[in-house]
RNA sequence: UCCUCAGUAGCUCAAUUGGCAGAGCGGCCGGCUGUUAACCGGCGGGUUGGAGGUUCGAGUCCUCCCUGAGGAGCCA
């Protein structure tokens, strides 16, 4: 007799097989009752008729409370008026263990009850379906880089020095009384990465102490970061399309299913495919201003300058060469406009936002070096960032992908919470 | 940090002008041989977030506090 995963169950019909799995939900009517089974791969109707099991196993099943664990043996057949079109006639059925009362039920909660209780709503169908297509949003993402000769070349959490304002970093203690902070970004070990290996990306969770409390914001999330020697900012774009596009496609082809039980639009992502549009700042401002916004240029765009201009288009939009002042203090400066940076944002439609940025480096050890004296930052902690453009300084560009907003945007979820196990958010820590 | 809204049963929510605190779900008991968040009958379940105040009378009005939500700024 073989134990299989309900996901392969149609392999199976007219078989015996042995189910391992939890008390989703069950139905019964007098002498038949249908238990729904889930195993992490899918879940499953049983059947039950009581005329047909040892009078054990109805006693059993008939007051087993919802996520009790429970192993079941039975023959699988296809059945139309099953859900999913497959269920199993149990034969037999051993109780793991015997759930208290589940506090999650079949109706609507509120949520905070729910994130309160994130390590047990992982079961349920919704956060499944969002988790699974974060999975393969990830390894989408993997194959895209992996199979582009990019090498992964991790950057590390502890950072000694705050390359952007200490206010936005989480302060550690480390040993004897020296303090380090949470990495908000991997990008200037990813420069000296790629000096070494050409095209690299890191990938992990980054961590930005900013007291924003909206649906786009989480205070732990993750980011992958490719850099890559001697490409400009024209490169990076096109990269950044590339990938964006493959994993819209992958989701698409493997995904149906979760993006289904999440009811989302899947034609919205249909049409994601290149060229996206490429909109310069100046442009940008232009269409703010048709739009009825009082905007003066060089300011930088808030969330409803974000969240209009993406409506403006069904594809993400690639925004350009802001002002240099806006930018932190590596973006290289345009040639033809010093005053601009060679940097880019790529927000995705609907109003999901950034979920892209980057750019061409500075090459020069003297430009730099300028930056961060105007920048006021600790020359002191840049000193081996400085030696990259001492041995070999080429033009090198990248830019930083944040996980969640992606998973977000290609669930249509309403918050980014949803988009990661465990969310970490500004007064939200547990579990 | 600022702005707005909300807090009533384990959960989701009602409660008219200030006038007896209720329903559905979950739980428990019973019924039903094809259920689809099954359905039907019954039983339990409350310091209305906290402290003051106004009033004959406060879930409802006022003040302060606590907790939560989503928006701004900042950002992916």
């Amino acid at each position: 007799m073989r134990h299989v995963y309900v996901s392969e169950i149609a392999q199976y019909v007219g078989q015996e097989v042995i189910v391992k799995g939890w008390l989703y939900n069950k139905r019964s009517s007098g002498k038949i009752m249908f238990p729904q089974i889930r195993d992490g791969s899918g879940i499953i109707q049983g059947v039950v008729l009581k005329t047909q099991v040892p009078e054990r196993v109805w006693n059993d099943l008939e007051h087993l409370p919802q996520e009790s664990a429970l192993i079941v043996r039975g023959t699988v057949r296809e059945e139309q008026r099953a859900p999913g079109g497959y269920e199993i006639e149990i034969h037999d059925a051993e109780i793991i263990s015997v759930a208290e009362p589940y506090p999650l039920g079949k109706k609507d909660h509120g949520i905070e009850f729910l994130l309160d209780h994130r390590h047990l709503w992982l079961r349920s169908r919704r956060p499944h379906a969002v988790l699974k297509i974060r999975h393969e949003v990830i390894r989408a993402i993997r194959d895209f880089l992996d199979s582009n000769g990019f090498v992964l070349c991790d950057a590390p959490i502890f950072t000694p020095a705050a390359c952007e304002g200490t206010t936005t970093l989480f302060e550690v203690e480390y040993f004897e009384d020296q303090k380090v902070y949470l990495t908000q970004s991997g990008q200037l070990y990813n420069e000296a990465a790629c000096m070494a290996f050409g095209k690299v990306y890191c990938f992990g969770p980054t961590f930005r102490a900013e007291r924003s409390k909206t649906r786009r914001h989480l205070t732990e999330f993750w980011m992958v970061e490719p850099e890559v020697a001697y490409a400009t900012l024209e490169d990076i774009m096109e990269l950044a399309e590339q990938l964006v596009t493959f994993v819209i496609e992958r989701v698409l082809e493997r995904r149906h299913a979760e993006l289904q039980v999440l009811e989302r639009d899947v034609s919205r992502l249909e049409n994601i495919r290149p060229p996206f549009p490429r909109l310069r700042y100046d442009e940008a401002v232009e269409r703010l201003r048709e739009g009825g916004f009082a905007f003066s240029w060089g300011e930088d765009f808030g969330s409803p300058h974000e969240t209009y201009l993406s409506e403006q288009f069904d594809k993400p939009v690639m925004i350009h060469r802001y002002p240099a002042a806006v930018k932190a203090f590596y973006m290289e400066p345009d040639p033809e406009r010093p005053e601009l940076a060679l940097c880019v944002d790529v927000l995705a439609p609907e109003g999901y936002g950034e979920i892209i940025g980057g750019g061409q480096r500075i090459a020069s050890l003297e430009l730099l070096t300028q930056r961060i004296r105007e920048h006021r930052l600790p020359e002191g902690a840049f000193d081996w960032y400085l030696d990259l453009r001492r041995y070999g300084s080429v033009p090198h560009s990248g830019f930083g992908l944040g996980i969640e907003r992606t998973v977000a945007w290609i669930c249509g979820l309403e918050h980014v919470r949803e988009a990661i196990p465990f969310p970490r958010m500004l007064y939200r820590i547990k579990p």
